[in-house]
DNA sequence: AAAACATACATTTTT
DNA sequence: TGTATGTTTT
């Protein structure tokens, strides 16, 4: 390894580099050169003898997987080292297992819309009620059970009350259909492998074999399955490597579990825990304010933000009358940002929920601000894509009946629902799959005779394109986006046809891109890759916009100015969920990483009114605004409340000048039929509203069958 | 099959 | 208030 290279690390850093056998944690702060770190340390293994094959570094996203490539192929010869997400290594790992694991290896990936689709349908096999067993939740609950790895069997087990057994069914249902259609979802990937690892000793002993060193990044960030998974893997020779930050722990509503990483020295007594305290990106004030910030949180370990550079940086903080005069503020020191010659690619701004880029949007339009929105979905979700992905998937997994149902009839050809279901029937009372009830459509009594041609014409269509599917990807994908008449279909239909069309050639693109970089490129592979790919892989910081995100969108990213808006009470911490402890402290991490992100200067600002769905109210700092330590936030908070001059100035929009003056907003709440909640009583309809001032008293009948009235001012109602 | 209409629902999002 | 989805109509 270059020596000159090791000589610029830090002490702390060359530690974690240098180390090589047995379990490793590395705690690293925000912009505390982590990446760096894992790749030397990639690198220092390899210097020292260990063969790049026997490597395993895993990521959480494409993105952080590419990168890490490349800077560790820039080091040296780490060319054979396995770097990937988990999702990744699971497919791969059930691909060469598939027998030992009990599934088929041309299995096919299903999202979450496909996921959804076989919810409802196993919620509808039940025989439940949709409305009262909504599918989206069940499918929650499920995907929950499934990362602490609880599978149907051991669920049903332990299911008692009427929800869980329920559900039960439920989930048990779900996975038959999977079964059937030899699908996987994101999460049975991971619950296979983990299964498969914990009782085949014989698979575990070959993997761990293999993967003789076990790197894994963003460690704060993993579930339980794949903590079990990487636990399983690393057992036999405790070269577990893992880093992360809990600080920056912030999707345990997806199943991460910050207990992986506080534990990590319980579950490996010996292992060495090395703090990257020293902070090469913020100025000293952001970084005060951070630290100030953090301290807050109970659940966490003590961990230093020490600043390397010594340049001048600000943090402030701007309160504005609301979100249009917000985002206008923000527009505006973009735009004079700009104009001191700052690239739009160094300015980013941060808000909490997707729904906020709206009204930066229109400002920054309004200014003529250049900026891009950094979403997670959009390409793989495009109709045009998926179709021709339903007609690819069919083709190597033919049991793939949500995808079989997508293409039926696109284009049109015809096949109605009535006909579907019909066929459909058939398929079940004969157990067939629906594809090969689709090859005997001619035996289908109930169908009609024009039904049946038709259907027969489609099945003689997939024989035909399944024909010839081995080889490379593109020009099969090109093919049947011809023969399946899919292209007919988007000729001539104007601007949106044009568009699609330009999508599949960018899909086709892709495609070839895989052929090239791929030594046997094959259907069932691309499509098994495909599936794990996302949108914010292909955001890169361009110099000529500035990037506007949510905060959980920005994790990993770092800009010289940073905007953060929206900081009230309620949005940011946001007031969704039970509101308990570790909600709150998850809230101020999320708070912490958008802080973090700055190099130079952090704008905070909130806004004294802000139009929540459709209604405009009044609104109240965010807590976490005094816990950074910062002196100048009291006075600026106290502003003068409903000051008419602060109207104009900025180029409002005209209808709020004709608002109502705010605080005749809670009269119309509580009338009476409004659905309340209160704190002890729970749900209730208010009967009677007798307005008094700050004396109103509201008349309540609560779902307990009480009636009680109560001082408006001291009940802490919320409509419902 | 498309258009019009109705209804439910509204953090965060990767894989 | 806006959207996404489902249902009914033409």
């Amino acid at each position: 390894m270059d020596e000159a290279l090791l000589a610029q690390l830090t002490s702390s850093q060359r530690k974690a580099v240098s180390h090589r056998d047995g379990p490793l944690l590395v705690l690293a702060g925000p912009g505390s050169g982590k990446t760096r770190v894992i790749t030397c340390r990639i690198a220092a293994l390899v210097d020292s003898g260990v063969r790049p094959y026997n490597i395993c570094a895993i990521t959480f996203t494409n993105k952080a997987a590419e990168e890490m490539r490349q800077r560790a192929a820039a080091l040296g010869p780490s060319g054979g080292a396995h770097i990937s997400t988990f999702h990744s290594l699971c497919v791969r790992i059930l691909r060469r297992y598939a027998e030992a694991a009990g599934i088929h290896s041309n299995f096919s990936i299903y999202d979450s819309a496909d996921q959804s689709k076989c919810v409802k349908q196993a919620v509808k096999d039940c025989g439940l009620d949709g409305t009262n067993f909504p599918p989206a939740r069940m499918l929650d609950a499920i995907s929950t059970l499934k990362n602490k790895l609880i599978d149907a069997e051991a669920f049903q087990e332990r299911a008692e009350d009427f929800f869980s057994r329920t559900l039960s069914q439920v989930y048990t249902r779900y996975q038959q259909i999977l079964a059937e259609r030899n699908g996987l979802d994101f999460d049975d990937l991971l619950m296979k492998v983990a299964f498969l690892l914990e009782t085949d000793s014989a698979v575990c002993g070959e993997l761990s074999n293999r993967f003789k060193f076990l790197l894994i990044d963003e460690y704060q960030d993993t579930n339980h399955a794949q903590y079990r998974l990487a636990k399983a893997l690393a057992l036999p020779h405790g070269n577990i490597c893992a880093t992360g930050d809990p600080d920056q722990s912030i999707y345990r509503w997806r199943g991460a579990d910050i207990r992986n990483i506080l534990a990590f020295e319980k579950d490996w007594p010996e292992a060495v825990v090395v703090k990257l305290e020293e902070n090469f990106r913020s100025t000293a004030a952001i970084l005060r304010a951070a630290d100030s910030l953090i301290a807050r949180n109970t659940n966490r370990k003590q961990k230093a933000l020490v600043a390397v550079r010594t340049d001048e940086g600000k943090v402030c903080v701007e309160g504005h009358e609301d979100e249009a005069a917000e985002a206008d503020a923000v527009a505006r020191q973009v735009d004079a940002l700009l104009s001191q010659k700052v690239p739009a690619g160094q300015i980013a701004v941060f808000y909490r929920v997707n729904a906020m880029s709206r009204a930066l949007e229109e400002a920054f339009v309004r200014r003529r601000v250049p900026y891009q929105v950094v979403r997670g979905v959009e390409f793989y979700n495009r109709k045009e894509i998926r179709d021709l992905l339903a007609y690819l998937k069919v083709l190597a997994n033919p049991a793939d009946e949500v995808a079989l149902l997508r293409i039926i009839n696109t284009p049109t050809r015809g096949i109605g629902k009535v006909t579907v279901d019909r066929v459909k029937a058939f398929a079940v009372s004969h157990g067939l799959t629906l594809s090969q009830a689709l090859a005997r459509a001619d035996q289908v009594p109930e169908v009609s005779g024009a039904a049946r041609t038709k259907l027969m014409a489609f099945s003689c269509l997939l024989d035909k394109l399944r024909r010839d599917i081995v080889g490379p990807v593109a020009p099969l994908a090109e093919r049947v986006f011809r023969e399946s008449g899919l292209e007919q279909s988007f000729k001539g239909t104007g601007q949106d046809g044009q568009d699609a069309l330009e999508n599949i050639s960018e899909l086709i693109n892709a495609a070839a891109a895989y052929d090239q970089q791929t030594t046997e490129p094959s259907l069932l592979d691309y499509l098994q890759q495909i599936a794990l790919f996302s949108d914010t892989d292909a955001y890169e910081a361009t110099s000529e916009r500035a990037a506007l995100m949510t905060l959980h969108a920005a994790k990993g990213l770092e800009f010289d100015h940073v905007f953060i808006i929206g900081l009230e009470d309620g949005l940011l911490p946001h007031e969704r969920g039970n509101g308990d402890g570790d909600e709150l402290e998850e809230e101020r991490r999320l708070f912490f990483v958008g802080v973090t992100r700055a190099r130079i200067n952090l704008y905070l600002s909130y806004a004294r009114y802000r139009t929540v769905r459709g209604q405009f109210l009044r609104t109240v700092a965010s807590p976490f605004l005094f816990e950074l330590g910062l002196d100048s936030i009291t006075q600026k908070d106290e502003e003068p409340e409903d000051d008419e001059d602060a109207f104009g100035g900025y180029g409002r929009r005209p209808r709020l000048a004709s608002r109502p003056v705010p605080a005749k907003q809670a009269e119309p709440e509580f009338a009476p039929g409004q659905l309340v909640r209160h704190k002890t009583f729970g749900l209730g309809r208010v009967r009677k509203y007798a307005d008094m001032g700050a004396n109103s008293v509201v008349t309540i009948q609560f779902n307990t069958g009480q009636t009680k009235s109560l001082l408006l001012q001291y009940a802490h109602l919320t409509r419902v």
